[in-house]
DNA sequence: GCGACAG
DNA sequence: ATCTTGTCGC
């Protein structure tokens, strides 16, 4: 529900739009303020707390000590939330070049204290896929993906939502866009009570940055995230020419990893070579409930190709079902 | 202060 | 993110 405010010259400068509403990556008791800017980069987004029907509290980004990032009080109130560390009841197969067919390569396994530990199977993946005709339709894909012994990677769930987004896409606030819809999709499954629900045993994947969108997504849905991305987001003095000058420096090493650690201090994740072929690393990080260290092992077993299997099938996926729905949806709207 | 910036 | 053509290599 959206309540959507356009601002005449003489009210604000540059003049823009408001919108003012609920928003499913609000937290409780909060509504939802984004102001799209001509500029993107004089744009903002924010939640404000309501106190009552009149009273409101909280306003603005404000900016983050511990680097030179933007973030958002609705960002602070969901980091509050965020747990840094591993924080599941499976357990992470062993990577391939080990699986010498163990023969009871087996999916339970007794822990210490008794208690059986599932072996990490289904892992989901997002992505959205945009129209060239109409930049504001987009197709949201979720898919989960078994993650057998045999490690074929099979697709066990894929599901898709044609939507319009009316937010733009602004650096560093990335899950104001995406997140909703994402959401929506993980909740249908949950609400079915679907078998592959990526709850237990399984995390889904989402490209990053500081709070970005797997912490967004890993906090609202209470699920493992980690945050993946092609392309690194510039933060804390972190380039991606920067990045590409350290992996070349490492070139001979044995381990085509390298951790992203910002001018301040702060680990912001991981840069991975994740095929022996490519130059490009692909960016890790953490989003909820689960270390860098644990996100690195999954990432490893989940890719054949540069990209991660779980985005990449959500990429595939959701630009083949906007091209052959984007017609259908044209004709209905006639 | 300005510019850099996931998708 | 989106648009392309060809091209190289297994």
């Amino acid at each position: 529900m959206w309540l959507e405010i356009r601002l005449k010259p003489a009210e604000i400068v540059p003049c823009g739009t408001i919108f003012v509403g609920v928003h499913n990556t609000c937290p409780n008791g909060t509504i939802f303020v984004f102001y799209a800017s001509p500029s993107p980069r004089s744009s903002w987004i924010d939640i404000i707390s309501v106190i009552d029907s009149n009273q409101i509290v909280g306003l603005r980004k404000s900016r983050s000590s511990s680097s030179s990032s933007w973030t958002t009080r609705a960002q602070e109130l969901l980091r509050r939330r965020l747990i840094l560390e591993d924080d599941f009841t499976w357990k992470i197969p062993t990577t391939t070049t080990t699986t010498t067919t163990t023969t009871s390569s087996s999916l339970e396994d007794e822990a210490e204290d008794g208690k059986k530990l599932l072996m990490l199977r289904y892992v989901g993946g997002v992505d959205l896929s945009f129209s060239k005709d109409d930049p504001s339709m987009a197709c949201a894909a979720l898919v989960v993906l078994d993650l057998q012994a045999d490690a074929t990677l099979n697709v066990v769930y894929h599901d898709f939502t044609l939507t319009h987004l009316h937010i733009p896409y602004i650096p560093g606030f990335l899950a104001f866009r995406e997140a909703p819809v994402l959401l929506d999709l993980l909740d249908k499954m949950k609400r079915d009570s679907n078998p592959f629900y990526p709850q237990v045993h399984a995390k889904l994947m989402v490209p990053f940055v500081g709070f970005g969108l797997a912490c967004h997504l890993g906090v609202m849905a209470d699920l493992p995230t980690i945050g993946i991305g092609k392309n690194l987001h510039h933060v804390d003095g972190l380039t991606q020419s920067g990045v590409r000058k350290l992996l070349e420096a490492k070139e001979n090493c044995a381990e085509d990893l390298i951790t992203l650690t910002g001018c301040s201090g702060r680990v912001w994740g991981a840069a991975l070579r994740s095929t022996r072929g490519s130059l490009k690393p692909v960016f890790i990080s953490v989003g909820h409930r689960i270390s860098l260290d644990t996100a690195i092992k999954v990432v490893k077993l989940t890719c054949k190709y540069r990209v991660p299997e779980p985005i990449r099938q959500a990429d595939i996926r959701s630009r083949s079902f906007l091209q052959k729905n984007q017609g259908v949806i044209k004709k209905e709207c006639d």
